[in-house]
DNA sequence: GTGAAAGCGCTAACAG
DNA sequence: CTGTTAGCGCTTTCAC
């Protein structure tokens, strides 16, 4: 039989003294107002007898602050948020906070019900990456001076803060690493939602680099593939590369669920990377240290990432103030490995 | 400047009307109440205006249930936890429930001050992947029937709800394949605390295989590797073994992280996977379908441990009583790639 | 059909 | 040094 909870009423009663006392020794305010250490002690041997914890719902409800915060991102069990939420969880807990976790699957409504669920549990804070194409409704849900910053991926005309990497730039650089290694049509296999800002971004990497080292570039060299259906879709693309004997000998995989779909097709149709087709990935994941072959990625400082939102975070919930909404970006580093090297 | 939240009052208030009638309108119970439909549209309006959202924390202060269930694993970035955290999100989502997460690091004192503070924050159930190696405390923890279930490892002496793989019999037959093979010496790597069930149930299955099959063995084959210095301690064994020209020919890595440094360590060492050595790994991970070699993994079921754990959770959850304990035990599967296969 | 009032467990003025 | 009281925002019994 469920047991019933003891509450601070129950320490305060048997003692014979009052719920205010019991409350000042419990959130160490004793010394400041000058409780008899005697007092305080039979305050704590009476918990400690009855086992009392407060209980955290009712001193939030108080207090109007839940001590949580919630992150919002398309896939926890996708390794590159798993790492993330991590990082933050630590980081989170040294401050006393914890982490509720959500996933959107990329699914713009799914994200906006999260946001307000979230917000009617009142999560101190938001954490997200956002799947959002417009800033309209984000807006309005984070009007009120919502503390809330954004990782990863950035929404236009939002109002709010960010922590992003470089991802023009880290595209860049990857596409002009395939150029060095003599490549000259290069192929780009982008994810569909193509409107996130990291995508799109990437893409305009893509675009440049080619534009820039004057490579051939047409239409057909950037392809979308959906992200509901990865697999086979790579694999039909992948193969039209191959069949068509052309001079494409190269692909950019715009994240690491693209570049892994590549490694499986091309094992599956015998076509040897990087000897028939070079691979670059974005985002670097522990696997692609040890997938056949080693892959060539992008990789984005995660650590830091998440140092900087949770520091913009608190800085927030601390100051309740209208705040100037900040915007780091963070560099990438491209880790050559044996995908994309000859 | 934040703007002061909406409450059930300031909608009662501004439609002349009490929070009694707001609360059944909002909670559909309105219908119950013969309360008139333009009573209700007015209702609905005006939160719709006010852009109203319940104050979930006083809700569930009132109510005595949070509708929050914790997650206690060793590290949720580990793919084999952040897989099993978004299965569980899903299912817990459906019934109306968000998750906390928490990681251990697999230290006994912080999982159990975190079972403390989840119970503080009055989370109406708990999934815990335990490190704990007696059962002591938590018995005391949850000694007042609070619902729980235990996945992955097993305590001994908890009195709990759990639902685990067989770790034996999977063990067994991960090495009775390395046996089929034609290898004879077959060493197992083996993570630290090794007082963990799952890696103890995994060592007796090795054993018991090595003796059934009547093949040699000694305590140098049974090596244990520090968790907290997986990488350079696995190189070093490999490189023993391997200088050893001993006719140890075949490793079972004990879990995914020590299989994934046996592959690392063989790639520095220019080991080659299996000519020189065979590997074969407990729980299987996206990645050792794509590592070079693939690794011969065992799998287990995740989805379904965390069916069955959601659902004897939200059971007791609803059924307050004193329940009998279930005890559920699903059979891995082997899954056969190249590294145990000449 | 609707409202008044109590109370979930806690903290913080304010009093003495 | 300690206690009284009000109230965080909500649900629910009971009354009209």
């Amino acid at each position: 039989m469920t047991k019933k909870k003891v509450s601070i009423d129950d320490i305060a009663k048997s003692l014979g003294v009052s719920k205010t006392l019991v409350s000042l020794v419990i959130n160490s305010k004793a010394e400041k107002h000058g409780i008899s250490k005697i007092t305080q002690k039979k305050v704590w041997d009476k918990v400690e007898e009855l086992n009392y914890k407060p209980n955290m719902m009712a001193r939030s409800l108080r207090l109007g602050k839940s001590n949580t915060i919630g992150l919002i991102v398309s896939d926890i069990s996708n390794p590159f948020y798993s790492k993330m939420a991590r990082q933050i969880e630590d980081l989170a807990q040294k401050k006393g906070y914890n982490l509720i976790i959500c996933s959107t699957d990329e699914n713009i409504e799914k994200e906006l019900t999260l946001i307000k669920m979230l917000k009617g549990r009142q999560v101190d804070g938001l954490i997200i990456s956002s799947s959002q194409k417009k800033s309209e409704e984000l807006n309005a849900l984070l009007k009120d001076n919502y503390p809330s910053v954004f990782i990863d991926r950035c929404i236009p005309r939002l109002k709010a803060n960010y922590v992003t990497v470089d991802n023009t730039r880290g595209a860049y650089e990857a596409v002009e690493h395939l150029i060095q290694q003599g490549y000259d049509k290069i192929a780009a296999f982008a994810i569909s939602p193509i409107h996130v800002s990291t995508i799109n971004d990437r893409i305009q990497g893509y675009l440049r680099a080619v534009k820039d080292h004057e490579k051939t570039y047409n239409n057909s060299l950037l392809v979308e593939i959906p992200f509901n259906n990865i697999k086979a879709s790579v694999k039909k693309e992948m193969k039209k590369i191959h069949d068509a004997k052309e001079s494409v000998r190269a692909i950019f995989a715009l994240n690491n669920h693209i570049a892994i779909a590549c490694l499986e097709a091309a094992q599956e149709m015998k076509i040897r990377i990087p000897d028939d087709i070079a691979l670059v990935s974005f985002d670097d994941i522990d696997a692609f240290r040890l997938t056949s072959p080693s892959v060539t990625a992008v990789m984005q400082p995660l650590d830091e990432i998440c140092d900087h939102a949770v520091k913009i975070l608190f800085h927030e919930i601390t100051n309740k103030t209208e705040l100037e909404k900040k915007h780091i970006v963070l560099q990438t580093r491209l880790v050559i490995r044996r995908s994309s090297v000859l």
